[in-house]
DNA sequence: AATGAATGAGCCTTCATTCAT
DNA sequence: CATGAATGAAGGCTCATTCAT
């Protein structure tokens, strides 16, 4: 029955999906103490069955990793093609991670994942790479805005990483309830990067 | 025979120093699941004795936490009383914060600390108020350069914020290897903060 | 595939009391030097499973104390319900504590738990409130006996007190092999409590 | 010089009484579970000195039982070479054993040595036969009684038992407070071991 | 597929004992 | 003699993973 084994192909990739939105969750908070049973709570499944989706606990954490990576490269791609500025693209990037849009958690996650030694290095080169490709949108990002005048000049991928660590590091404060991010937060941001005024004329005449 | 016991009394402090080294270290690159016998091993003892010092693994966390934090008051301190421009001083101050200088790795265990659950809410707010003290120092720091017209003018408190989060980040980016952190990306940094020159003018006037 | 619920519970409630008679066994003789190894091989499972079943050491010694009081209660009460005279009712009791019958065991478990350091404050207040109903339980039997005339006038509390712990001394002795209790010794202690003649002639005329 | 020779082995016999007070206090109250430090702090000197003394933990329990029961002999020895009736005796025996006088916490430390398995039984042995020992001269009063009248007829072995049992458990009772021990006490007990008024007469027809 | 019982390796922590001074 | 630092073996407890149902 090709129906029924449709059916159940879709109900595995929702199950899937709440095991890592569970342990995305607790992930970001618990680190690699995070519990395969408080997985499964949050997922709403017992524990045993956790290992019906995935081998290990390593396996689910590379996933999440994964798939956090990915939508973050989605968003930044959709960003990316939208038509306007430069500065509204980065406008609309920072807008997209303020809590109710990112997960500013998988940042945390992240930087575990990177910083530690949690992972065996394979793994982490594999995470790395997925991180320089995003890293390369934003590069390209940062590239049209010295273009057009909007971002100042300057080697675009060292102006990128201090992007990109700076969005998602108000995020994070935001998030925990450290500091508030708001619009004028992203005001100042964006002022950061812009180019002093003779700068920025000099850079539109060349 | 009773010992010598100023001698002890230095002896103890050392080896107080050595297991706070050595875990300060192991706790950067593995959290909470930082071993007590690696510390041990780190520090050149035997896993009991680290009881001796300590009375717990988290005791020793908190410690190490305590002592960066405090170390990087010092440094703060001294930079904000050196002569110079406030611009000269952030320079400086991100310059310590190089491999060589300070320890970046800390910066990773006080965001785990306070980003994660792994410690009871009442160590984290200890840990907070510390963290504020710092962040005020540098806000000072921050005012200081809007006064002199080389920092943009916007809330010193956000301004510190970001700054801070920015050093930290690249240096910790740069101690694992995924991006150096050179004269030149200081230089980029302190750009981004400084005011648009015709904003720089208005400030002054003021 | 969901479990029978009902066998479920079954083999729990199975393997918790195959847990606690382990564990009352080897507490006698070990106090709480006895590991939770050596209860698990005991009671024939792993070390860890006994912790789906009892939250620490300490929990398990008062769930042993718990089940062997409230089961002497019973015995109690049971003898006291029998028909007959006092004096036939503590002879019952008595040899209803001969090795076949009672878990003398318990008693030296209870030694240690109410004349030690080992619980808590507060658990022995517990554990010693338990002790006192089932006291009541004998001092009423006593009372009884003074009133048909087979026990000695005097306090009855104190009397209680005496019988019971007799009692269990004795079986103690004999369990331990170092003194036989046989019917004979029952018959001693039941002479040793037994009013004097005149005494005894004098009370029924009351 | 033999004077301070002298004098350091009576310096030496202090420490080593005074190792044994805080050991036979602190045995009695935690079993097996009492600490060498715990024992070096009640004597008041430094944990690695005891091993001066004693060459290990359970040396010093048994050292503890050792003096303990050679003290309950001399006690029964002064008691049964008195002048007076071996009721007269009894009740004497009682009284000293009152708090006061004799050290119960030393009963509850034979029992736990000798119903339970933390001993070598070769140790136990040894115990054992100086618990006979003292047994034996409670045995030789008890026959004393039954001449005098003043106590009633049976195997003098077994009520030699029952008698010791009961005082020292009494006096455990009244030592920590779960039942006060006074002379009314120790006149039910003596009345309990007394003769029936005909058994009595009967006996000293004999 | 789904459950949760069961296992056992591993880590924190304690403490008897030894050692350097 | 005297101290307390140092060691390391052992035991309580947790939790990833497997297994029976």
């Amino acid at each position: 029955m090709p129906r029924n084994q449709r059916k159940d192909q879709l109900l595995r990739e929702e199950r899937r999906q709440q095991i890592l939105e569970a342990a995305a969750r607790i992930f970001a908070r618990r680190g690699m103490l995070t519990k395969i049973s408080d997985i499964a709570a949050g997922a709403k499944l017992s524990q045993g069955h956790v290992y019906n989706y995935f081998k290990s606990k390593d396996e689910i954490l590379l996933a999440v990793i994964e798939q956090g990576q990915l939508g973050y490269g989605v968003v930044l791609r959709e960003t990316i093609s939208m038509p306007g500025s430069a500065e509204d693209k980065f406008r609309c990037l920072a807008e997209r991670s303020l809590p109710s849009g990112g997960s500013p958690d998988m940042y945390l996650v992240l930087l575990q994942a990177l910083f530690t030694d949690l992972l065996p290095a394979q793994d982490k080169a594999v995470i790395l790479e997925r991180a320089d490709g995003n890293l390369q949108l934003l590069v390209e990002l940062i590239r049209e805005g010295q273009e057009d005048g909007s971002v100042m000049p300057g080697d675009p991928v060292q102006l990128a990483t201090l992007l990109g660590t700076l969005i998602q590091n108000l995020m994070l404060l935001d998030m925990r309830g450290y500091a508030p991010a708001t619009k004028e937060t992203i005001e100042l941001l964006l002022k950061m990067i812009r180019p002093a005024p003779d700068a920025a004329a000099e850079n539109l005449e060349k």
